[in-house]
RNA sequence: GGUCGCGUAGCUCAGCUGGAUAGAGCAUCUGCCUUCUAAGCAGACGGUCACAGGUUCGAAUCCUGUCGCGAUCACCA
């Protein structure tokens, strides 16, 4: 039993016994700063049941607290709110077996559980990541992390959008203008490379457009019957109908793109545990739409097409399938997913992370799943995150007016440079050592940037206020995990021994008491599928830390006693820092 | 227009399952490196929590309305 309920059951009896009274509940927070205690209990909360004055009240519950709970050492009243303080050996107990469990908070998979698949990414395989991705990538790569640390066993998956309008465009556009250009032979990373002619069959469109406007066509007629718009709605006809030149030619250019994403992946760090192609998906789901009409949930209409009635559900009707039988986008996802769970058949639910653009999609989505009885259609969570903005506005591709992926990371990783060498503490590290260094501050710095922001929030990213490397950013945590290993070096003592008798110092036991939270926080962030619950929280724990660190001294101190636990709290502190940040994907350094 | 989300310090964000005097960082200003890494610490300055009502012992937090911003309401994905 831990200590909350432990008093809880005592206040309870306390009121029973002095006023007669079955408490219902008892509410507890913590004490804040300005007085003394640790935990406090509100009185306020127990006058509807308990007649009274809340002061007196609160004084009674105290008296009693102290007569009969042992490690209750003082207590005291304030308005209505009974602070309690504990005795330092209640902290320095659980320090201790925090201490001793190398895995403190991170619960390890349930393999008898059901599996969760979380599916981020999925980008369209025309033009190179950008920052939206990357919000998108960190976001599902975090959470994963994070609901796997709550037990639970998870896929990493995405689906590709390998097919349609858009590859046929890159294509079409490198067919005439690319002169047989290749990653290889012009240096250019793939996905670059690919997306340059998606870029250039964009601006020979338009001049398409205009030409026709100008022999007078209408604006319309000349957007539709641009010649080098029609024959990428050929070359997309050639690749469904399987025409072998069209297909080498859209495996040749998706293989460089993937080669490209692999490069940003590796960078951002981060993976797939299996992937999904549209190209192999898109037909899915059709068998489903006879099922579904079978079992009434869908209805054909006269042209044909088929429709799903959601009005009972406040939504609309949704078209399932078009009039000449193909597959729309909610066809293909309904397939997608019941082949995940065919493919997997643990999985007992699914993440999708998608901005919050499609949040109608999902909507209609998972309920349409459930409306064709599948059990795991209970639990399909859309992770549906803001925009990442510019000043100027929205992210436009073909406008050039997106923040590169690759660009970005390398730029990040510059200012760490540019910093690290004004700073010089990097004597004796070799070249590579230092670039491993400068890559893992310059990312810690993006990902922090990102992740410590409620996902639903939309991001104004400003990239001429570059991200900050102080205050409340990565890098400060990362350094402070490195000020702990550089303590732990320095430590040529032995420390392996239990402190079970010791005056704790206030920044100690606020140090215990935040170390303390940390498992509660990742069950916290898995309900709520939310990594800037563990990146607050771990600044907040830094900062205690640093604090501690620049007020106490730790290898200085008086006693060996004080010595040896100060040691074992910056431990276990260095340790929760490592293993919150692991959460949210960043690495920490030894030194920096 | 309907639906959903957001609106907290000059800027970027916490706090939102109701609790004490609304917290951090950046920016501005003051101190602190002969003692464990100053990417740090200690402090100052800075607020009609968009606005108006309501619920209650108590509201930034819950409810209603208004305003502002964004998204969405395709036989696109």
């Amino acid at each position: 039993m831990n200590i909350q309920e432990t008093l809880s059951n005592q206040v309870k009896l306390a009121v029973k016994s002095k006023y007669n009274v079955d408490l219902s509940t008892v509410e507890f927070q913590a004490t804040r700063k300005e007085f003394p205690g640790d935990i406090t209990a509100v009185i306020f909360s127990m006058l509807r049941e308990v007649k009274g004055n809340p002061v007196q009240i609160g004084e009674t519950i105290g008296k009693f607290l102290v007569e009969h709970v042992e490690y209750v050492k003082d207590y005291n009243v304030v308005k209505g709110f009974l602070n309690i303080e504990i005795k330092d050996e209640v902290f320095l107990n659980d320090f201790n077996a925090i201490l001793k469990d190398d895995n403190f908070g991170i619960k390890s998979a349930d393999t008898n559980g059901k599996a969760v698949m979380v599916e981020y990414s999925s980008p369209n395989t025309n033009k190179p990541l950008h920052l939206g991705h990357i919000r998108n990538i960190l976001l599902g790569y975090s959470v994963s992390e994070i609901l796997k640390a709550s037990g639970k066993k998870v896929y990493k998956t995405q689906i590709i959008n390998d097919r349609g309008i858009h590859i046929c465009k890159s294509m079409l556009a490198w067919q005439r203008f690319g002169n047989g250009d290749t990653p290889e032979t012009t240096g250019v990373k793939g996905d670059k490379l690919v997306g340059d002619y998606y870029v250039k069959f964009d601006q020979e469109y338009k001049k398409e457009i205009q030409n026709l406007i100008q022999k007078g066509n209408a604006e319309e007629e000349a957007k539709k019957n641009a010649p080098i718009l029609l024959e990428a709605q050929d070359m997309l006809r050639k690749w469904e109908a399987g025409d072998a030149e069209v297909v080498s030619l859209w495996e040749t250019m998706n293989q460089w793109v993937y080669d490209g994403f692999d490069e940003t992946y590796k960078a951002l760090g981060v993976d797939f545990d299996c992937l999904y192609y549209e190209s192999q998906t898109y037909l899915l789901g059709k068998e489903f739409v006879v099922e579904g009409l079978i079992t009434g949930v869908f209805y054909k209409k006269d042209d044909g097409s088929v429709w799903c009635d959601l009005t009972e559900d406040g939504l609309d009707e949704k078209i399932v399938q078009r009039a000449d039988g193909t597959a729309v986008y909610m066809t293909q996802d309904i397939g997608t997913a019941i082949q995940r769970v065919k493919d997997y058949p643990d999985i007992g639910g699914m993440v999708y992370t998608v901005g919050n653009e499609q949040e109608y999609h999902f909507k209609v989505l998972f309920l349409i799943l459930k409306k064709l009885g599948f059990e795991w259609a209970e639990n399909l969570y859309h992770l549906s995150y803001g925009m990442v903005d510019l000043p100027s506005g929205k992210m436009k591709s073909r406008e050039g007016t997106v923040v590169d992926a690759d660009d970005l990371i390398h730029e990040m990783e510059d200012t760490a440079e540019d910093i690290s060498k004004e700073l010089g503490k990097l004597d004796g590290y070799s070249e590579e050592a230092k670039n491993e260094l400068y890559h893992t501050i310059g990312l810690g710095a993006l990902k922090y940037y990102i992740l410590k922001v409620d996902p639903r929030k939309r991001i104004l990213f400003d990239p001429k206020e570059s991200v900050d490397f102080q205050g409340n950013t990565g890098p400060f945590i990362q350094y402070t995990y490195a000020r702990i290993q550089a303590i732990l070096r320095k430590a040529n003592f032995d420390y392996s021994h239990t402190i079970s008798d010791k005056d704790l110092h206030e920044k100690e036991k606020q140090l215990i008491k935040l170390v303390q939270q940390f498992p509660e926080v990742v069950l916290n962030a898995a309900d709520s599928h939310s990594p800037a619950l563990i990146a607050n929280y771990t600044y907040d724990l830094v900062k205690e830390f640093n604090s501690f660190y620049q007020n106490v001294s730790i290898l200085g101190a008086d006693s060996e006693t004080d010595k040896v636990f100060r040691v074992q709290l910056s431990m276990v502190v260095g340790r929760t820092i490592k293993a919150a940040f692991k959460l949210l994907g960043i690495d920490v350094p030894e030194r920096m």
